[in-house]
Formats: C-alpha cells, structure tokens, sequence
DNA sequence: TTCTTCACGCTTTTT
DNA sequence: GCGTGAAGAA
C-alpha cells in the first residue's frame, strides 16, 4: 500500500486494499477481493460493468439479487480506484435508514480513513444540505425551517379559511394532499393544470396553492417538496452554480430508483447532465409507493432519458427457495406494464407455500399462533418469523393472540416518535425560542396547556398579524400594550410572552438545551397537566419526553436537534431481539425472514378496495407488487391465508380470498383442507367453500355475476373439488353480518340476517340442517335455511 | 372559555 | 370501534 495515503495511485493495483473481513478468503481463492465478496453471482461482464461503467447505468436487480451491494461495490470501487475522492460521489437513498446502511457497508469497504461521505444521503437531505448554501437564490434565510405534515396541514386551514372556503366540504388534509401532489409532480402553482385545480373549491386548487406558497416565504421556511423543487429551480436559473456542482459530482449513484417522482427525476437529471455517470438501482416489480408520487415509468424509461445507458438484469435470487420464487413469479407475471425479469436459484425448491382458508379473522390469529409454536419447537428463533399485512388495523389481532400464547412480538411502524403531540407541543416551544416568528409553533402552544387563550383571543391576533404582515409573537406584544383583551386571555397571553423572554435569555445565558427543556415543560405546567391527567395515555406521553430531552443530548446545541430532527423523524429504535416481527408489507420491503405469514389475503382487503376504486388497473398492479414483495420476502417458508368473515371497523363483513390466491402456481402451493367451516371440501374448493358466505350474501341478485362464484365455476369446470354453497332459502333471505362465535354450523350464533318479508334478525339456533332466526322487528322466530347437506 | 356530545370516516409511509 | 373535530351547552 501506498505509504502515502494523499498520494492518488496510477493505476487499479495501487488501490489501497480493501478492508473487509473476507478478503484473506477471496486473496486464498485468488480473485480480488471485491468481485469475490460482494459481486458473486454476477457473470464476468455484469461484474464489468457494475465497477467500471462510465456514463448511464441501469442496474435491474429483482427481489433478493444484491441489489445494494452492487451499489456499495461501485462505490467503493470508485473510491478504491481513486477515480473519485469520497467528496466527489453523490449517492442518493429515499429513507434515513437506507442511507445508514449504505453508509455503514460503504465505510467498510473504503476503510474509515478514506474521508466522509458527506454527499451520501436522501434526496431530502441533500437538497437541503444544498438548500441551506444557497437559500438566498430561492428567496429563503439560511435559517429557513421546514415543515411537517402537520404544519403543512395546519397552514392549508388557514389558507382556506382566509379564501372563505368550507372548511368541512374542502378540507385542509385534502388541499395538502393535493399540494403535495403538485410538488411531487414539480408542478409550480402556475402549471397546475385546470381540471386539476378545479378538483378544489371549484377552481380556487391553484389559487390557494400559491397563496400556501407566499406563506410559507413569510414565515421562512419550507415543506419538503420544497426542499426539491428550490434546489431544482435554482439549478435551473443559474448554470454556473449547476455547472460548479458537475464539477464536483463525478460519479453518481442512486438507489431504489423506481421510488423517484417527477422532481426528483428532475432533480437527477440536472445533476447527471455534468458526467453523464449516473448509476441507478432499481426493481419495477418493487415498485409501491406510486400512492406517494412515486413513477414507475422513470425506470420503465431510463434507456430513453438517457441516452446511450447500459442495462444491468440482476436475476439471480440468493435468499428464497424455488417454490417461493415460483409463486413470486406466477403471481407479478399477471402485470402488464413491467420490463420483465425471471428470477432464478440454484438453490432448493424447498417447501411449498401453504394456502388456507379460515371462518374469520380469529381462527386465522389462532392459526398462525400455532404455527409460530411449533417453529419454536423446531429450535428456530421468533426473530425469524414475521407477519405481514396490508393495512396496520389488521396487526391487533395478531398481537392479541400472540400476547395470549406469550410470543414475544414486536410491532414495526406505527406512530412516529416525532409525530406524538406530546412530543411536538414541546419541540414547538423549542422552535419558538430559536425563532419567535415561528407563528405555526406559537398556534400549537399558545394555549397549551390552557391559558385562557381561546380560539376567539388567537382568531384576533391572527386577523390582526395578516394584516399587519408581522409575526404572531410581535402582535402579541403590541395587542398586550392596548386593553384589547381582557380577563384570563390577557394575564396568559402576558404570562406566556414573558416565559418565552425569560427562557430564550436563559438558553443565551448558557444554559444547556436539554436543562432548558426540563425547565420549560415544568414552568409553563406541561409536566403538570400530564401528571392531573388521569387517561392511559398519560405515563407514557411523560416517558416519551423523557426520551426527548434523552435525545437532544446526543446533540451539542438547540440548534443542531432541530435541523436534524426536522429532517429525520425519527429516533435511533432499539433493534429487537428474539421477538417474532409484526409489520406492513410496505415497511417488510429490503427485509427478510425465513418464514413469513401473509394473512388476509382477501378481495376489497388485499388487494385493497379503495386502491383499485381510486387507480383502477394502476392501482391493482401495485397491490399485485405488494403481493410479490410479500412473498419474496420469506427464504424458506411463506404461509398465505385468507377469512371468509373479517370485523372491519368494527363491522362484520363477508370477504372473498383475493385474486391473488388465484394467481399462484399449482404446483407450488399446497392448500390447506383444514378450515373448519364452510361445506367442508378440500383443496381450492375448500378455500372457496368457505367463503360460502360471501356469495349468500348476494343471493338473488348478482351472485351469479360475483367474481367468488364466478371463480368457483371455473375451478369446477377444471376438474378441481369445489362446494358450492349448499343451502337453500326462503325468499330472498341473505347473511349480511356474522358473529364473531363460531358455533357448529357455517352461519354461527349470532349471525345477522336480513329477510325481504321479516327485516333484519339474528341466528338464534340450528341443528346442522335447519337455520332458525329471530326477527328484531315481528318478534316472529323462523326457519329460512334449510341445508342440503351437513356442513 | 371550556366542557360535552354527536357525526364522521377510516390504506399503505417518508421526508 | 375509536379517535378526531366541530357544533352546542354550561
């Protein structure tokens, strides 16, 4: 090795060596180390091209391929070879998390000395790490802040409150919504196309757009579509800034690249235009949060936006077994839009994957519970085992049986550290003393806890700082100097003004910000009312501040917490340990299990209704990627089921099992005959059979036309075992809500019923033969059903 | 101003 | 079924 570390080498060989723990295996089987650890499986050219690519580069890794470290290799390789200092490469991921791990294997490789990577980050850091050099070119101070959700809902209230818009029949949560569309779309508020601004208050869509803009230019700061579109806009208006910036990035590199929306395509774009090296990762069958912005059609047409790119297919799978590849496959290959890939292994086919069919929601808990005791009977760990579901209300019933069984489980996701109200009322008071313009943290503490300071006090300040053009603290002052209010509005109002003065005179006095912050929830009574409130809640909002002022000592000044928390969210979480794993197929992507469960597998669920009602067939080919990122997800074992009665919103419905089940490959799949209930039939006709349900439930009118009958008559006419509903009814009587205890009949005690001659009733009794219903209204008990066959 | 009551509506999640 | 949020009551 070079003994002088500044020195840039002259060629490949003088490279300083890799320091990675394998390397002395890779030099004993004679192949330099990088290929040999982190490239296996590529053949020689893909391995080329990986490294050594200059200009456009497109690198297609489907599920399980190494997908990040064909990314951390060229990286690493970049620097190795010193055709890049650290300084000089730009790699871009979309979460914190994704960044930190690419970070981590990246030092790895080049060896901690090589200098930071200070240009590795999300899209959003970095744009802001830009953002705050040049924030005068976008009409911003340096010290601009940048708003949540919350905020950015907040603020769309006010502006349409000032527009005289009903709030109930526009809400703010739909404006923000819009608006943040626009802004992944780059959509300034002089582009929004007309129809599209007429989706809002009849016209007003782009009028209160670009009103939420100049606020947001009053009150310094930006939310985090702005954070792109400035940089993208300075970018564009001024070259030699942008060309200085090509100078700089040499090489860069970009991760799950079919998560990109319109601006931060653009925003690559205008960066890659220097060197053309542009190295993007990507899987279109992963792609899932077209929901956020996210365009398929960028990786769909990389070739096209750069011309003269090269196309890397990664389909080689490491991680599952064949079947489960087979199964990922037979199920994605139903989408039409996709640039097709076909995974392979050399590894075993393995277990097939197991369907099954449950009465409800409950016997599927009761289920997997079992499953998961016998995996520990097997001496396997509970951290190798996770339940992936589409929505997170379907996570308590596994939680509750697994409490009852006493597994250990964990809970992935759910409510952000940053986005608790406990948590947010105190970085506001927080934000309020770095910056006493921050008029949206002065509405969210003003009165909290109470002050007095009502809506009818705020309202006033309000009107009277928009007219006026200043800052909410500053009218504050002023409104105290007049007797414009009066009573307990006008001593809080006082009182609060004069703890923020005193507490920002404490913190430039030198006290240290997380002794500040003890002071301020303890003064201005927050403590306080936390500890009279008797709710459930309340212990855990006081532990969760302790957490806070944990957190902000890890960072050196007030100011350093809050432009970092501003941008990551979230807090360092504490990784698990044998616990088996509870968690949204959204948040399952880049991880992996050796057994995994995915449950509710059940048309209008999974795939969800108001997907495909909103998307149409985009919208269903989304959900079918979420079904394969599901199924990939798992390296031996992949069990799939479905209920035919699931409590939704506390709401009984009947639920058919997805297409999705249909979807799977014969052969990979074995189907469960143990379900329990419905006409007792084996295999795919089990699965249907108990979902008998659901096609009662529209007897007589389109139940013929249901896609459960419909699938039932295509799996008779194949030869498979299918049952058929087996009963008859009087008139038209049809089950439209089941209860939830399962008595020895498919239609349990306490069904609810509906009947055109009688009204509404409930399953009072029945032998296995004969359904007796008790009708609310005639207070008649009858007999409706009469089974053909015992169940 | 604050407390109480009813209506509504409700994926997925990051920055 | 539950939590939020807005309208009415004390």
């Amino acid at each position: 090795m070079s003994s002088n570390p500044n020195r840039l080498p002259q060629n490949e060989s003088e490279a300083p060596k890799l320091s990675i723990s394998q390397r002395a295996a890779a030099k004993a089987s004679g192949a330099p180390a990088l290929e040999a650890d982190y490239l296996e499986g590529l053949n020689p050219e893909q391995r080329e091209a990986v490294l050594t690519t200059e200009g456009p580069l497109l690198v297609l890794a489907g599920a399980g391929t190494g997908k990040t470290r064909v990314l951390t290799t060229r990286l690493a390789h970049i620097i190795g070879t010193r055709k890049a200092w650290p300084s000089q490469t730009l790699t871009v991921t979309f979460t914190n998390k994704a960044a930190r791990e690419m970070r981590e294997r990246a030092l790895k490789l080049i060896g901690p000395d090589a200098g930071g990577l200070s240009w590795l980050g999300t899209f959003h850091s970095i744009s802001a790490q830009m953002l705050r050099k040049h924030a005068e070119l976008a009409g911003l101070k340096p010290s601009f802040t940048i708003l949540d959700t919350d905020d950015q809902v907040r603020l769309c209230k006010q502006v349409i409150e000032a527009e005289g818009i009903d709030p109930k029949r526009w809400t703010p949560r739909f404006l923000a919504g819009l608006v943040d569309g626009w802004k992944n779309r780059a959509l300034t508020p002089d582009k929004v196309p007309n129809d599209e601004a007429y989706a809002f208050a009849d016209g007003r869509g782009a009028k209160c757009y670009q009103i939420y803009q100049s606020r947001l230019g009053v009150l310094n700061a930006c939310d985090f579509g702005d954070l792109l579109l400035h940089t993208i806009r300075i970018f564009q208006q001024n070259p030699d800034l942008l060309a200085d910036y090509h100078a700089k990035f040499r090489y860069i590199l970009v991760d799950e690249y079919q998560d990109t929306n319109v601006a931060q395509y653009l925003w690559l774009r205008l960066l890659a235009q220097g060197t053309g090296n542009i190295c993007c990762v990507g899987d279109d069958d992963q792609s899932i949060y077209g929901w956020r912005g996210a365009e398929v059609d960028n990786i769909l047409r990389f070739e096209k936006d750069f011309p003269g790119a090269s196309v890397i297919r990664l389909e080689r799978n490491y991680r599952s077994t064949g079947h489960i590849l087979a199964a990922a496959a037979s199920v994605i290959d139903q989408n039409k839009s996709r640039l097709g890939k076909t995974l392979w292994t050399e590894g075993e086919k393995g277990e097939r994957l197991k369907v099954r069919g449950f009465w409800d929601g409950e016997s599927e808990a009761r289920q997997i519970g079992e499953e998961i005791e016998a995996w520990a009977r097997e001496k396997r760990s509970y951290e190798e085992v996770a339940i992936l579901v589409r929505a997170s209300w379907q996570m308590r019933l596994f939680e509750e049986r697994l409490i009852l069984l006493g597994i250990p489980y964990r809970v992935i996701g759910g409510p952000r550290f940053f986005e608790r109200a406990e948590i947010r009322d105190a970085m506001a008071y927080l934000r309020l003393i770095r910056s006493p313009d921050d008029d949206l943290a002065f509405e969210r503490v003003v009165n909290q806890p109470k002050r007095g300071v009502g809506g009818t006090s705020l309202a006033k300040l309000q009107t009277m700082a928009r007219a006026d053009g200043r800052p909410l603290t500053t009218l504050a002052r002023m409104i105290l100097q007049t007797d414009e209010l009066k009573g307990a509005a006008r001593t809080g109002l006082m009182r609060f003004i004069d703890q923020l003065d005193l507490w920002r005179d404490k913190l430039a006095g030198g006290m240290p910000h997380t002794e500040l912050m003890e002071v301020i929830l303890d003064e201005s009574g927050y403590t306080d009312m936390l500890q009279k409130d008797r709710g459930p809640k309340s212990q855990s909002r006081l532990d969760n501040l302790k957490e806070l002022v944990r957190a902000m000592g890890e960072f050196d000044t007030l100011e350093g917490f809050l432009q970092h928390v501003e941008l990551v969210m979230d807090v360092g979480g504490q990784s698990g340990g044998e616990e088996v794993q509870i968690l949204t197929l959204h948040a399952a992507k880049g991880l992996e299990w050796p057994l995994v469960f995915l449950p509710g597998w059940e048309e209008e669920v999974f795939p969800s209704k108001r997907s495909i009602d909103e998307n149409g067939l985009k919208g269903l080919e989304e959900e079918r990627r979420l079904a394969y990122v599901g199924i990939t997800r798992a390296r031996e074992r992949c069990h799939i089921s479905f209920a035919a009665n699931r409590q939704i919103y506390g709401r009984w419905q009947s639920v058919l099992p997805s297409r999705f089940v249909d979807e799977l490959p014969e052969d990979s799949v074995d189907v469960a005959s143990d379900t329990g209930y419905g006409a007792g039939a084996t295999g795919f006709g089990t699965a249907f059979g108990a979902v008998g349900g659901g096609v009662v439930e529209d007897l007589g009118t389109s139940s013929y036309n249901s896609p459960g009958w419909k699938r039932l008559q295509a799996n008779k006419a194949k030869g498979r075992t299918v049952s058929e509903p087996s009963y008859t009814f009087d008139g038209d009587a049809r089950i439209i809500e089941t209860g939830s205890s399962p008595g020895d009949m498919a239609f349990p005690l306490g069904a609810r019923v509906f009947h055109d001659k009688f009204g509404y009733g409930r399953v009072v009794g029945g032998d296995g033969q004969k359904l007796t219903v008790d009708f609310e209204k005639s207070g008649t008990k009858k007999v409706i059903a009469t089974f053909l066959s015992t169940p």
